[in-house]
DNA sequence: TCTAGCATGTAAACAGTTACATGATTGC
DNA sequence: GCAATCATGTAACTGTTTACATGCTAGA
């Protein structure tokens, strides 16, 4: 139940209403927490009626602007010293893995090249947003360093991963160098 | 939905009941799709009534053993060949992170070394399961390795860069080296 | 005989996704 | 007047977790 803290970490700033709560999920926190509008409303509701956050303003088109009170910053502040879980980190990508044997060596190498292919550009895209961002302006942006410096770790290790697995797939040994040391293909 | 493909491809190397399922989840996908004995039992039934799947013997104690169809194969098949879908990878540890300004210097530095101590154990854990397991049954092990290394390289990777965001997070520096290049922490 | 392990299932609750539904206001 | 955007919400569905419920069988 992670996503009302993000909502409480992310009113630690400013105040906002669910719709300003849902751009700020779709920017800054869309690769670690992304989250529909419907939830957004959802908890945002559940929040209020706990009293974690309150209604401080309306404006037009019923907008709702909400803060955190008293009892949502220590909510938020115990949360934050709790260990986090370690997460069982579901992965369909390393699942497929798992059962690539069941195809051709060459679908299994194709399926590799194709992560490696997905983490680059992942890889990539983080860079440019990393040029993008003013890192001045504080706070939030200093943890954001954090968490970009995370993605752009993950994306460069999955590339290499990539790359080194696809080459441990057996069979046809790639176009380059024809001697097949280890070939225990199916 | 990718529970009814992991069921799918451990009954692609031996008919299983739903029992013995459960302690494949438990051990091989473990670290990878984990599954509780309600979503097993569950899509099994689901699987049999789409007939990917059907009860080829029938044992003591209601014991059901399931063998995968041809039907089942192709399903199996045509999952491997499409593409992972890019996952949002929700990340609780990450989110933490992002809000990590609102707690004392001390308690952000707190918590990224719990992280860094916490994927030093698993790399550790890894490494012990790796040289447990023998790595010459074949087929299943073959993949079973790669994803083992992509564990292996992960914890590598978090335990680097928790080391890394340790120190970068400004107050008091570390014990060692007392001066302050850039401290802006409140 | 009794315990550990085998074996299957159901129910309720929670989290998340997708689609639908509605309407107000601002700026062109 | 119209389009874009602001703004909030509901409903149905899927996937996951936790807890409950039941009973058989092999071996010590």
């Amino acid at each position: 139940m992670s996503l009302r803290h993000a909502l409480l970490g992310l009113l630690v700033d400013r105040s906002a209403s669910g719709y300003d709560l849902m751009k700020l999920f779709d920017t800054s926190l869309a690769n670690v927490w992304p989250a529909t509008q419907s939830q957004v409303y959802g908890e945002l509701a559940r929040l209020a009626e706990n009293e974690l956050i309150a209604v401080t303003a309306e404006g037009p088109r019923g907008r709702k602007e909400y803060s955190i009170t008293g009892a949502g910053m220590n909510e938020l502040r115990q949360w934050l010293a709790t260990p986090a879980p370690i997460q069982p980190r579901r992965s369909d990508m390393l699942l497929r893995v798992f059962f690539l044997n069941v195809t051709s060596p060459e679908v299994a190498r194709g399926y590799l090249e194709g992560r490696r292919q997905l983490a680059h550009e992942q890889h990539e895209r983080l860079k440019q947003l990393e040029a993008a961002i003013d890192w001045e302006d504080g706070d939030l942006s200093v943890n954001g360093r954090l968490a970009l410096e995370y993605g752009l770790r993950l994306s460069a290790m999955e590339e290499a991963w990539a790359d080194w697995a696809r080459d441990r797939i057996g069979g046809e040994p790639r176009p380059r160098s024809a001697d097949a040391t280890d070939a225990s293909a199916t």
